[in-house]
DNA sequence: CCCGCTTTGTGCGTGCGTTCACAAGGACAT
DNA sequence: ATGTCCTTGTGAACGCACGCACAAAGCGGG
């Protein structure tokens, strides 16, 4: 301790403990709600499903805000917590995509209680502007740009097709949004300065099916999974560069 | 090397990797689409994002595949990542909640294009029974037993509001569901050896607005976001289980 | 047959994240 | 005022992951 105040110490937080911040604060949430004054670290670790030492380590990043021999005061921790966030203040977010996941979102529940406020829905298709979603009304793409300027928005959430999200993403980036939230199957380029997080649902399912297979695999013995399909086609090198028209080595029927 | 051949030397493969297969797998998908028969590391690691030396450690976690000088074999990588990640048998999937979210996931191509197989859909609400949503019908909740039965369900994933998401998954669980997907804003308890992930969409969005935060605060100077509102009651205790109506000691405002 | 070019596969150093275990500190009872 | 009890905050050890940089290895040309 060099500082005699509270105050956080150190400006450089880790990255997996910003990660886990919004659980605490979800778990505090739950705390207030049920009426919950005071709360040990044993117990929210409990509640947001981490080890209680890491929540300690995670919350001394920020200051000392707990009362040893008590717990912590979960009203003031929940501030503390929003501040270090930024939920303090409100970010005026723009979904673009009005499709069934643009829509989904625009009407999640967790966005607006958290500080979020959907400035604007956009789509490309002419047949769904106009429509209205959540209490809004969907724009067209065209108004991106004047969109983000006017209602200083500052978080860019991508709900498209893959095929058109890069583009999308370059239009907020020269519109000068510098967060964004992905949600298509590609990987976005930005310039740097720009900081893109990825939500993608079918690589979770994948994950899960590594290790669900991985559990099988243990009553069935090793090598189990060799060869349920003719394995294709072995490395079958010819040439260096062989253009797309040489297609001679046919082999067996890969997969 | 202990091993002549070019098998997947050790079983142990690091989750780290194992998430970022998902994301290469969709690359070289793209090549084959580009008809590419062949890639380097540097190639493939630019189209996913990576580092080429962290793209070749990964695969060579799964054996020996690539040819030196030359690169690796598109078609022949992807069965092998398919292969370890188990996408060479097809999963049925159930999904529980037809909200926006539930008709988003079942709508989504994503997860019919990598062996997923969306098996049933299901709702408490009566009014959605019997709705058709991505060629399924919605089936009621009740259901839930029998479809994971009849219809080897081995995923499970929840889509409902975070009130019944706990009760979801008992059901999952007690039916044999060892692998399940969780969208709703609440830390599921699972038994040992139940595999839960969760995506928190409106986590994703508190990460991004930390970090759009530090990029204000820097031109902003330091405390720049200290009392946008009033500092909320610092710690103020006074008894060991003070009830609410118990306010006194005011102390001077902490931070 | 040999040589040089290209790209893989990996040994190794470094840094971050997690966990243990305990000293420091505050509250309450006596 | 002092002692006991409880919980925080953190020093230190450990392990995983990342990235550099290079040796090993295949390919094509001469």
């Amino acid at each position: 301790m060099t500082r005699p105040s509270s105050r956080p110490r150190d400006r450089g937080i880790p990255e997996a403990t910003v990660a886990r911040l919004p659980v605490y604060l979800r778990a505090l949430h739950g705390l207030t709600d049920r009426g919950v004054p005071t709360v040990s670290s044993e117990e929210l670790a409990a509640a947001a499903g981490v080890n209680s030492a890491k929540l300690r380590k995670d919350l001394s990043h920020l200051g000392s805000y707990g009362t040893r021999g008590v717990g912590y005061d979960v009203e003031y921790l929940i501030y503390q917590i929003s501040r270090e966030l930024g939920l303090t203040q409100d970010w005026a977010v723009a979904i673009v995509g009005a499709g069934n996941l643009g829509r989904a979102l625009a009407n999640y529940g967790g966005f607006v209680s958290r500080g979020f406020r959907i400035a604007a829905l956009l789509d490309v298709q002419e047949s769904l502007v106009g429509a209205e979603v959540a209490g809004l009304r969907v724009e067209h793409s065209d108004q991106l740009e004047a969109v983000v300027r006017q209602r200083r928005v500052s978080i860019g959430v991508i709900a498209t097709s893959a095929a058109g999200a890069q583009t999308v993403c370059d239009r907020f980036v020269s519109a000068g949004v510098t967060s964004i939230l992905n949600f298509a199957p590609v990987v976005l380029n930005v310039p740097e300065g720009v900081d893109v997080r990825k939500v993608d649902l079918s690589i979770e399912l994948q994950i899960l099916a590594f290790h669900e297979q991985r559990k099988a695999a243990g009553a069935l013995g090793p090598d189990w999974n060799v060869s349920v399909e003719p394995p294709p086609a072995p490395p079958e090198r010819v040439g260096g560069r062989i253009p797309v028209d040489a297609v001679d080595a046919a082999e067996e029927e890969g997969r």
